[in-house]
DNA sequence: TCCGTCCACTTTGCAATACAAAGTAACTTC
DNA sequence: GAAGTTACTTTGTATTGCAAAGTGGACGGA
């Protein structure tokens, strides 16, 4: 319960965009491209780059197919994706916590000396 | 509560050193910059600009003095950015909420077709 | 009193990356 | 058969996160 535990925060998850995707993701279980594209309002090559960072962590699998002679593309968390997600928010939800609680024990801690761990 | 409102993520807080330092700084009232540099473990020069970014957006308030022949520098949150720093938590709680809860509405509302508001 | 070291920062340089405009390729409509 | 639409991908740019190096004042030893 560090308050550097911040620095566990994944920046593949964490960074808007992708942490939209995530979250979209996770709610569902399976999107298409323009789904996912329409559904945040991203531009194309937006959401193709995000898809190719998460898709190279392992957080995403990705689909692609021809349906009607067109390209069709759907996206769904892996297995790895759906737990470092989880985890993510799980450090967000923290993060939520500690801010609402307001002034605390970190004021008394913090306002001393010099706390950095073994460097 | 659009699946898009992740566009409110405000980019200066939502980085991951900023959300840190913002975390901190709203659980006490005032930091030195070594302590906030020290809590989080970080550089001296990634605290510094970071500090810089959050001042420009007027989030943060720095205070420097000379304090037995040394620079002293403090930091506390504006009005403004506490304001600012809540919002963003309530989105962050949002994300949380809806992926804990798992595939939900998003996920019959989305599968089928586009949803682009009005472009 | 000069030298070196420490502390508290700031400046600088680089590598990463978010983003959109432009490009590609297959089909459909007029 | 030309023009448009859909579903993407590639490319160029401008931003920015980060740490290494730099700055300047204080202090301790020789």
């Amino acid at each position: 319960m560090n308050a550097a535990s911040y620095l566990q925060l994944d920046r593949v998850i964490h960074e808007r965009g992708r942490l939209a995707i995530m979250s979209l993701l996770a709610a569902t279980t399976e999107l298409p491209f323009t789904g996912i594209r329409d559904a945040l309002e991203m531009t194309d090559g937006n959401v193709t780059t995000h898809l190719r960072t998460l898709q190279e962590a392992g957080y995403v699998a990705v689909t692609k197919s021809f349906q009607k002679g067109r390209p069709h593309t759907t996206v769904a968390l892996t297995v790895t994706g759906r737990k470092a997600f989880q985890h993510h928010v799980d450090l967000l939800a923290q993060i939520v916590e500690r801010a609402r609680s307001g002034p605390s024990f970190e004021a008394r801690v913090m306002s001393g000396g010099r706390l950095r761990p073994q460097s």
